[in-house]
DNA sequence: GATAGGGCTTCCCATCATTGGAAGGTCAAG
DNA sequence: CTTGACCTTCCAATGATGGGAAGCCCTATC
């Protein structure tokens, strides 16, 4: 039971797969981690410890960029913590855009839903729509629905 | 005001750019358009048409395999609602899922924000978190609050 | 000692949708 | 004829990850 693991023994412990620690090595994420006589990659806990910390926050969502700066926050002694919440802020604010983005396609998509039968007719709302947005699934009060184009 | 267009016009009028719309011909989502004799793709009405469907899909987030099913069913008369629906509702799912998957990182991140002072000391949950998952930053009532390794 | 296997190395490619740029041909107006 | 805006093709990059090939290394077993 030694204290330094190879590439793979780092990966299962750290949840971050092999092929991520070399690309991380290489991208500057991380440090070039010491290699044995043979060219093997060798890794202490701490370093460990530091894949895992990346792990967790790619889990969050971070993107390389940010952990790169929260890897810097979390090594760095003169820190405060409004300097960490100044990144974990700006993800959040991304990852609450995106879920607005998200739930508008949703919303969308559920809408056009609502007008689609679900049965062996070529009538579709959801085509409709596609095909001219100017005539919505179901309109709240649009007047016109002369139905030009095809149908479906 | 010919029927006929360029591909610049094709793009102002559906709103997909022209490199996309070189794209989209090149992978099949669209079938080669007609060239002038000095090589300029021209695009009818119909074609225009067709480009706005697929900018309509691309912004509910289908994908372009998805989008080229669809386009299928769009010009295919034997189509059913039925059919339509399947591909909408795989791609619903898929955007639930995406969904789910970023509010329990906004859930996960706000709750590290309440631990968090934002001030000038370096003490930071968000940190600590990253660093140890074992020890969550409001802890419903785990015990162990010995801050071993570095605070944070 | 030889061999088999599994792990390690590097390097290249693919994803997915989109954008950027370079080098060069074409068209319309001045 | 020149200028500038448009078009053409081709190549590369994005971001995070996976896949695979070719080849070396290490250990266990025969």
């Amino acid at each position: 039971m030694k204290h330094i693991h190879t590439i793979g023994e780092a990966a299962a412990a750290s949840g971050v797969s092999a092929k991520m620690i070399r690309h991380y090595e290489k991208i500057g994420l991380i440090a070039a981690a010491e290699r044995t006589d043979s060219g093997y990659r060798l890794y202490t806990p701490g370093d460990i410890h530091t894949l895992r910390f990346i792990r967790r926050a790619r889990n969050l969502g971070f993107s390389v960029d940010d952990i790169s700066e929260l890897l810097d926050l979390w090594k760095n002694d003169t820190r405060t913590s409004k300097d960490v919440r100044r990144v974990a802020d700006g993800h959040l604010g991304a990852l609450r855009a995106k879920a607005a983005e998200i739930h508008s396609m949703i919303d969308a998509l559920e809408q056009l839903f609502d007008g689609c039968t679900n049965d062996e007719r070529p009538d579709c709302p959801i085509l409709n729509d596609l095909a001219d947005a100017a005539k919505p699934a179901r309109p709240k009060q649009v007047g016109h629905k002369f139905g030009f184009e095809r149908v479906c």
